[in-house]
DNA sequence: TATCTATTTTTGTACGTATAAGTTAAGGAT
DNA sequence: ATCCTTAACTTATACGTACAAAAATAGATA
């Protein structure tokens, strides 16, 4: 044996770390830029002329030193390993919390579990916590949320938009975030002042293809309620008065009602009104299935029947859906998967710096119930 | 239907995954202590009988993690992370997290989201962070969360059980949350091996009143679905049998139709094979509004009609009790109530370490709608 | 007793093989 | 042109082997 001296501060003389060396020299050298992909372990096996298992080692280990990271099935890419150099030799100093904020409006309501239950097995699965708060759709409790999640050491936070369609006043918060390096990423809405990376629903189509339907069943007066507080409602009136548009039908401003947060009741007053005039209109439109279950009981008292009175629409595709004992027509909300997509997306930002990962938008659908129905069926 | 599946995957079942978790299980529980060997790669490798290779796979990962360090020639040893947990207590330089950790067995569940926004609503005000895991009624997942929980520094952990009624593996969890000095509080149901403080309902006597206006309705045939995998099942179908009991109403076994977590879709099956003989049942006790729900949509099926052919009840007067057509009779829950309640608790027990503060139990009321009739309007 | 030596134990490096699981791209059907 | 399936490619997991290097242990010797 012959290795003895050689200084040897320099990484000992084994394989897997000559490999080590000559990577860590690619990407120095600027041979290979973050985000670019690296040889395949077959290739290196070829170039080395050692086996796999040499390889993984030596890619293993700059792996968990931040120079490349993996993708199942795609490849191995180079970090933009810019910010933590010094974690990555401290190693035990470093705080790894592996810990995920989440700051949705709401909680109790009728689609966010689904989602933090999406969020929540993923993050599960990558040994990350969770750390929860809701602003019940208050920008003053939002301040408190993001100042609460500021003072915990999240290393990302997950976030759902409050009163999107207004002006929000925590926007500093958001940009303490950038400074700070910890990522985050808006669901279904985002504040246009900020153009974050997001996870949505197309909900402007959503709105089209809603209405879209009930034209073609012949209905030529819809009644839409939307909420304007936030940007999921106001797009989906886009959609609804879009498809009014395209399709020729006559419109009149009395055929949406608006509301907001704080003022949700005087819509469902609004609309009994306008079902007890003359001309009643033979469908409605409603923001989301939660108010259009409202809405149904509303129409039950008053003695109409679904579909063949009225028809009714509702979004989200909730399980409410199938509560009631009329099926309701809704348009589709992946509800959970956006959790887990949002995790996952999360996930990788936060552990792969250099990834900027696009953003998402879902295609809604429709999935036809009993709700709805031809108006033919109905007096006209 | 409703896209439910796919929610699990506990850390992915790989056999270096289990090895490390089986490590860490030593490390969390105290069972190897900062400083000790563990048992050398091929001990594990008799104990797990897996490959050198996958041992030293999860040990790679662990240490890289920080929870050992190796010696070749010597040993592999527990490092000693504890830097940041101990200093967490022992309050120096003040880094307050204020953090309280919450789990429950189900997120998307109807009563779930009001329990966790109590909690919410609560812990904002005082300016706690809360950090969230479920364990989707799975013991291999409260271990994961008990473990993570443990990872992270919380101040206080409120915990609603896993399968209660079975014995459960993960006491020695609990037994370290009190060698830390963390308190933890248990709501709904509470392991008997470990007489934790508690919140919940007298669910003996919810079923007892539940079958008692049934019976002082005049029915003599009801059947009861009760869950037998958490006490909270197994106390209300006690207090249903007690009040057969104490009206002299001669009961059967076949009269309780029992189900766990896995099997839940059988009991409805159970159902409608009882329901088609030939002195059916003419009231049914069902373990939660949920449950009834879907009780109601085959009795729907079979064309029996609600409340003339046969009364239906439900647990925790859930918004479901008002979704369907026919408004649910249903057994009260505090829900958003025991939240708030149960972070009270807790937020006390860390400030003020020396305060007992008793457990509380809230005794349930029924809630008579339009599912529940005199068996006198029926056929009987 | 103290010290050196040989043996054993334990981790480290390195090779081989096989199969599973995820991604991407090409090709075919509609 | 669009959607779906298939095949090829890439990483992930897991089994096997062998030998090297460092440390601990036991035994022999001074």
């Amino acid at each position: 044996m012959e290795t003895q001296e050689s200084g040897d501060s320099v990484a000992q003389k084994t394989k897997y770390n000559m490999v080590k060396e000559q990577i860590t020299e690619w990407i120095t050298t600027g041979q290979v830029k973050p985000g670019e992909k690296i040889h395949s372990e077959n290739e290196l096996v070829k170039m080395f002329g050692v086996s796999r298992h040499t390889i993984r080692q030596a890619i293993g280990d700059l792996v968990h030193e931040g120079w490349l990271y993996r993708e199942q099935g795609a490849g191995t890419f180079c970090s933009d390993r810019k910010t933590e150099t010094g974690l990555g030799s401290a190693g035990q100093a470093g705080k790894r919390t592996k810990n995920i904020g989440v700051i949705t409006t709401y909680i109790s309501d009728y689609i966010f579990p689904s989602i933090i239950k999406g969020i929540e097995s993923y993050l599960s699965t990558k040994g990350y916590s969770l750390t929860f708060a809701c602003t019940d759709n208050d920008i003053d409790k939002e301040k408190q949320c993001l100042q609460t999640m500021l003072a915990s050491n999240i290393d990302g936070l997950i976030v759902e938009p409050t009163k999107s369609s207004n002006f929000n006043p925590n926007i500093n918060y958001y940009l303490e975030l950038e400074q700070n390096k910890i990522p985050y990423l808006m669901i279904n809405q985002f504040y246009s002042q900020l153009a974050p990376p997001y996870i949505m629903v197309n909900d402007e189509k959503g709105g089209y293809i809603a209405t879209e339907h009930l034209i073609k069943l012949g209905h030529k007066r819809i009644i839409g309620l939307f909420k304007t507080d936030d940007l999921q409602g106001v797009n989906r009136m886009k959609g609804f008065i879009q498809a009014y548009k395209d399709h020729a039908v006559p419109f009149f401003q009395d055929m949406i009602i608006n509301f907001t947060t704080e003022d949700q009741d005087k819509s469902l007053e609004a609309l009994q009104e306008i079902l007890q005039k003359e001309d009643r209109p033979t469908a409605i439109v409603c923001y989301n299935d939660q108010l259009a279950i409202k809405a149904i009981s509303i129409l039950r008292t008053m003695g109409l029947s679904i579909p063949n009175d009225i028809s009714i629409l509702g979004f989200d595709d909730s399980f409410l859906t199938e509560a009631s004992e009329v099926k309701l027509t809704s348009i589709t909300h992946p509800k959970m998967k956006m959790g887990e997509e949002a995790a996952k997306w999360i996930v990788a930002a936060v552990e792969k710096k250099s990834k900027p990962a696009p953003s998402i938008v879902y295609e809604p659908q429709i999935v036809v119930r009993e709700s709805t129905a031809s108006v033919a069926v109905t007096k006209q």
